[in-house]
DNA sequence: AACTTAATTAAACGGCCGTTTTAAATAAGG
DNA sequence: CCTTATTTAAAACGGCCGTTTAATTAAGTT
């Protein structure tokens, strides 16, 4: 019993890890039970196909972060009447800090898994999120609308996805990019660094003058 | 020889058409044979080989769009001694249009193209795009610069990644989330709007002020 | 017209994929 | 200690992949 938990285990880290860096689908069965020192066939007999192994990779992920986000953004609009985009935005930074009781490099795998997540996977995970935590994510645009009542909520949700194909893009091509930079620049950019730089990055943004129609 | 012709464009047509759907690696040669009505030995003999298709098809567009942002970019220059950051990025929406000369839903098709192209096959494109056409994307660069001498440029190399990731991922998912705001807020949004509701986003992002450092 | 070159075709190659089946080893319960 | 599940192990399955081969057809040249 105890070895079978580790047998399982091994599993899930090493598919973490491959997945974070070639993405779901190029990453094969046969090189996860490889790096995990396991057999083929136990990735089948614990999680029932590859898929169903995505999924069990995701929810760990998802069950830690969504939770965090949800008591942020219940003591944030507890505590201020006015709500500013950059502190809503801000909500997100904790629960993403939290990942580390999963992980210890939690956070930047979980960024890169969701950016992989949507390019190859497009609908599913959306459903799948918004089946289990819609109440949050929900919650999340309501604040945004709030501290942005000059813009109109459709501009908004397009605005907000800009910001996560700006985050994702950032994560997922993260380390080709901190390599140009170092060499462009002289100076190393860090993995934490690249998201504390989008913040007021995507808050402009979002917050933007809505253009003259008549452009 | 007029034969021939036919075969190796009618493979252009359809890898394009199949690339920007499903992205390169997903995509299988049989498929690209199969939808053009062609032998599928015929691919390795008008290209070689499945990569030197993939770089064939994106030549292609790269040919066409980076003189005519070449050329905007030095009107640009050229007219206005003061420059601001939207005319900048303005700068890429008639090279884009102009795409519609390769094909009529060449725009479309050329943004998709490019997300899949930087998600799949990360440093390659982007080493073909600087070898090819470094002294246009510097000079973008420049001008950026030049429209926001308060931003260093570090951080302006890390903004404009951020809006290319922006606009890629709205272009890579951009027909289920057009599914999905107009089953939100009831409005048909075209594809074509979205790169205009991009534009002040980044414009905006690109030039916001940097934080104080002591946060 | 015959001949040379180019283009198309069908079939097969080796390789990797996710999954399943088989049997052996291990742990748990009576 | 023996029986019964549970877990591991090795091998094979069918399927799709990119590429190559060899034979046939078409086009171009003198």
């Amino acid at each position: 019993m105890a070895k079978a938990l580790r047998t399982k285990d091994k599993i899930i880290v090493a598919a973490e890890k491959l997945f974070s860096e070639h993405g779901f689908e190029q990453t094969s069965l046969r090189q996860i039970t490889s790096e995990a020192e396991v057999n083929l066939a136990s990735v089948n007999y614990h999680f029932g196909s590859k898929k169903a192994l995505i999924q069990a990779v995701m929810a760990r992920y998802q069950s830690v972060f969504m939770p965090a986000l949800a008591e942020q953004l219940y003591q944030l609009q507890k505590n201020s009447e006015q709500v500013a985009t950059k502190d809503v935005l801000a909500c997100v930074m904790q629960p993403l800090i939290a990942l580390r009781q999963v992980r210890i490099d939690g956070p930047v795998i979980y960024l890169r898994l969701l950016g992989y997540a949507y390019s190859e996977i497009q609908g599913h995970l959306r459903k799948y999120t918004m089946a289990n935590y819609g109440e949050i994510v929900h919650e999340f645009f309501q604040l945004i609308q709030q501290a942005n009542p000059n813009v109109c909520s459709k501009t908004l949700f397009w605005r907000l996805h800009f910001s996560l194909g700006a985050m994702l893009f950032a994560q997922t091509s993260s380390q080709a990019l901190r390599e140009i930079a170092a060499s462009d620049f002289g100076e190393e950019t860090q993995a934490e660094e690249t998201l504390l730089k989008l913040l007021p990055f995507v808050a402009a943004g979002i917050s933007a003058a809505e253009p003259d129609p008549k452009s």
